[in-house]
DNA sequence: CGGGATCCAGTTCGATACTG
DNA sequence: CAGTATCGAACTGGATCCCG
């Protein structure tokens, strides 16, 4: 690829050549997240091809922002691993998405949405200490939802990472949340709360009252939900 | 232009729809550093068309970036201003930039120079306050350069703002500064200094002894240059 | 000077299907 | 699970020209 897309010696011109090409910094939040595998990047960036994340991948190696390493444990396929300059790009990602949640009108954002990528956020931000110490499991009913992308488990395992599903594992379901998928990611990014909304009939929470009385503080928001809107 | 580019409702990816398309974080930079005028923008940005350009700022607009707005005691031409939500991309541009600074090789990049690009810059961040409060010009000769580039004048007015000029203004020349572009370059870029390339007579300065012996004082650097390379 | 339009050739991307 | 292949559509760059 032209590698001299911008030829200019400043600093960010250089970084940019890198960084802002389409997608990348998607990915590189991905990466940042500490997603490693082909299959769950692409669970981050469902609507990148693969052809293209793949691509994406070989150039941020070639950047020296990613590095191809043995996972142990797992497949024998190797991982896709941040370098020392790749993790150097937290703070990057930060002011990047920081910026957007300020300005960017959410409006526009909230016409896209997508059950599996918000599911894939949660799993990732949930927090399981407040939680008891045995294996809790918890539905998701979106009401709004073809049958399909419906329904959702949260299989929170003692030491473990959370598992994700979308049919049924057949568990005994320790609390059931039911509401539409706008009104989810509305509380993910932190544009409103589950008390809120549970107040307004537009959420509804049963099963262990202790789970539900909690479910604010396991529930992680998006991390960048600490930050005021101030487009509107 | 397709505003659905990622269709993520993640605040960085919102962000990066506005921002990581082709020049527009180095055109931010551009903006973000004061250029506020179409022709100044296009000094900076000397390799984007003037289309791209134009569409560009458009998008910016449309982003509530910048705003046109007319400046007193200019041309009747409206420039283009930075909105509150722009002036808050600084930190995006800063983040950006210092990685760059850190982690991208710089040795690609010393290959694409560009004297105009340069001048045009250290105009910008030349600092006047350790000069004379008098008129002062201070003249470059690259020595590697074709003639039609090979020539530079910055004339410093007190409480002006400096100007660049290629073609011999024919005032008396205060200070010469003699050295090729790649080694003027890496020293704006914080890779060296003054010092160290007069040692190795790499570069040569004539002229007023005050003024010369101030220059690492009065020829501001890169934004960036405090950043210590670590990509080697 | 300041700002933009047009046309064209070359690149990149998206969608979808497919392989080991 | 981890990617390739393919092809039309969209985007970009360069050159050139235009208008007030």
């Amino acid at each position: 690829m032209p590698e001299d897309r911008y030829r200019q010696f400043c600093p960010v011109a250089m970084a940019a050549e890198v960084l802002c090409t389409r997608w990348t910094m998607v990915l590189v939040r991905e990466l940042v997240a500490g997603s490693t595998r082909f299959n769950d990047l692409r669970r981050g960036v469902p609507r990148m091809s693969p052809t293209l994340l793949s691509k994406r991948l070989r150039e941020l190696e070639a950047a020296g922002i990613v590095r191809r390493e043995p996972i142990q444990g797992e497949s024998a396929y190797p991982g896709y691993e941040l370098t020392e300059a790749g993790r150097d790009l937290a703070p990057v990602v930060e002011a990047v998405g920081m910026w957007g949640q300020k300005w960017v009108e959410a409006e526009p954002s909230l016409a896209n949405l997508d059950p599996g990528l918000l599911m894939w956020d949660m799993r990732r931000n949930l927090d399981p200490t407040p939680m008891p110490a045995k294996r809790m499991v918890i539905t998701f009913r979106y009401t709004d939802q073809p049958e399909e992308r419906r329904h959702w488990w949260l299989i929170v395992e003692p030491g473990a990472e959370v598992d994700l599903c979308s049919i049924d594992p057949g568990f005994d379901v320790d609390l059931y949340v039911e509401t539409d998928l706008r009104c989810m990611t509305a509380i993910w990014m932190g544009l409103t709360s589950v008390r809120k909304e549970a107040g307004r009939d537009r959420l509804v929470v049963t099963g262990d009252d202790k789970l539900a009385a909690a479910i604010q503080d396991w529930l992680g928001l998006s991390p960048f939900a600490t930050q005021r809107k101030l487009s509107g």
